[in-house]
DNA sequence: ATGAAAGCGCTAACAC
DNA sequence: GTGTTAGCGCTTTCAT
């Protein structure tokens, strides 16, 4: 045997034994499967409601082989886009009766694997986001991982639904609005270099410098965070640029700090874009131009899609590839360039 | 039986077999307990590595009586406060091999105890995160949960650890700060009037009161997130106070919006605090003054409580009572009032 | 040192 | 309609 005896929890035995049924009773009424007398049925929920009796999940899940519980893993929880897809995908799955397991691989590429392969031996299905694996190893990965939804990031082989946002278009938009807007020189303030959104960026930036060979676009390395934008400052200075698009809104958020104390105005002297629209991003100030992602609908579809797989009897798969495409979130952070005195 | 035997997942059964031994010396070197002879147990992992076998994390479960997870239930995981908290639990369990589950209460109160005993069924342990429910429910609920660590409350009965902030002291800090740079009517935005740490605030500023009876101090009701805080402009205008104690980071910054909508200056005209120290207030235009909660080791130091009572081997409890006192960070949003013309 | 078997708490097939 | 029993995948006691 396992387990002593000893002060165990009250089970579906001791329910059984209370209202004089089997267990097997007990298990059909608390599930309403079967049909059971009436009057017993009474008996056993009476037992059980004197016994404050719950169902063990564990117990459960080993005989339904499911445990109502999806696995999530995500690079870094400190950042407020991954945030706000857990938050999505927790309420979203919290209706329809699941729960939500996370896991942080603090961006340490090669714990992503390993933590997703535990998530999902613990849970119905695994949601990946923003993996940063290689392409050759994730397509290794998504098949032993099934049902899986990726978020930011695709797979060819398998097909496993994925939610991406074209961070191309957005970026494009974004430098669109600072030409139309008068801008000449611009600058890009790139992101974390294995992350699949900053190289969709980048594409999209090639694409907008063959539509507009007149434009000056400089390429400044950058990351992910607060701290890269203000650590850019005076590069973005030196630059020359009026016109900065930064990876996100975090970083532009930094660059408007330090922009601020070099006593540089944004938007009169500087105009900065950032991405993502995070809830801060309208209470910088001053408020700042973005390219909104539907972060929240992004968590909450994750859970459709998953639900799909798990719901699924056996048939076609079907498997969804979304894609948003970012809304422009014009505020305050962007205007015309000054006249150059030269 | 359960289920149908059709495309199982490889179990301890197939390696057994494949080894040529039995279940039980299986489990025996993959847990590594008892002593195996060094060739069969080469043989068992070299089965094991060869189906790619992992054990199932649920049938452990059920014949260990533990599942290496936590749960912990917040009111509202956009806060970021509760992020924050999150993510340093999440960090440290991982540390130790432990998982965590999440339940977001959406500040439904009623669903605070239902949803705390159900992570609790699936889990070793329950961290409760600034629970809204009343005082005898929480009573009431604390031993069921056990066990319990509770953030942000504290029980008198049962004997929980509990993690505090001391509030009160805080936002005396906070309010003496602004009375020593000249200012002489202040203004409490308070915050959810179920929030036990607003309470505390209320509490400490009615001792501020008795110690400076000199000093003007009018409480507005407000919120707990930017909108609130922004909602209240016009009311902090008319309030004619040049110190205004916002109840939080979140609130202070869309005070610091509206404000600069009508505008007002800040810290010129009207001197701004918040409370928590966010990641974002240092990078508020003007950076904002507050008090620092240590929010990343609240989340850690609530994985060691838990973790000392989940290793209790059955001696005595010594729950311990954690309280933090806030670090005040003086920043630019507050400055000496202009003189008054009048 | 190893295997047989019991048991963790539950669900479901089967027999009555 | 209800009880008996097998089985979900694993750990551990007990006997060898």
């Amino acid at each position: 045997m396992a387990r002593r005896n000893t002060n165990r929890r009250v089970g579906i035995a001791d329910v059984a034994e209370k209202a004089g049924v089997s267990h097997a009773t007990v298990s059909r009424v608390m599930n309403g499967n079967a049909a059971v007398d009436p009057g017993i049925a009474a008996r056993v929920r009476a037992a059980a409601a004197e016994l404050k009796y719950q169902p063990n999940p564990v117990g459960r899940s080993l005989a339904l082989g499911k445990t109502d519980t999806i696995g999530i893993v995500v690079p870094d929880l400190a950042n407020p886009t991954f945030q706000a897809i857990l938050r999505g995908l927790s309420i979203a799955a919290a209706q329809d009766g699941y729960r939500v397991l996370i896991a942080d691989s603090s961006e340490v590429t090669s714990e992503e694997a390993i933590l997703a392969g535990e998530a999902r031996r613990r849970c119905d299905g695994v949601v990946l986001c923003a993996p940063r694996m290689g392409d050759a190893e994730l397509e290794e990965l998504a098949p032993t991982l099934h049902p899986l939804v990726l978020i930011n990031r695709t797979t060819i082989a398998t097909n496993t639904p994925s939610l991406s946002v074209d961070y191309g278009q957005g970026i494009q938009e974004l430098a669109q609005h600072l030409v139309s807007l008068g801008h000449r020189r611009l600058v890009f303030l790139s992101g974390p270099e294995h992350s699949a959104s900053n190289r969709q960026r980048l594409v999209g930036l090639d694409q907008f410098r063959k539509e507009h060979p007149e434009i000056e676009l400089q390429m400044l390395p950058g990351g992910s965070n607060f701290d890269s934008g203000h650590e850019c400052t005076d590069a973005i200075i030196a630059s020359g640029g009026t016109g900065i698009l930064a990876f996100n809104d975090l970083v532009a958020m930094g660059l408007l700090s330090g922009l601020h104390e070099r006593g540089i105005r944004v938007p009169e002297d500087i105009s900065v874009t950032g991405f993502d629209d995070i809830p801060f991003a309208k209470y910088t100030t001053p408020p700042l131009t973005t390219a909104a992602v539907p972060i929240n609908e992004l968590g909450s579809l994750a859970w459709r899609r998953m639900r799909e797989q798990i719901q699924q009897t056996g048939d076609a798969p079907a498997q969804a590839q979304d894609e948003f495409s970012p809304r422009m979130e014009i505020r305050k952070s962007t205007a015309a360039p000054a006249l150059k005195p030269a």
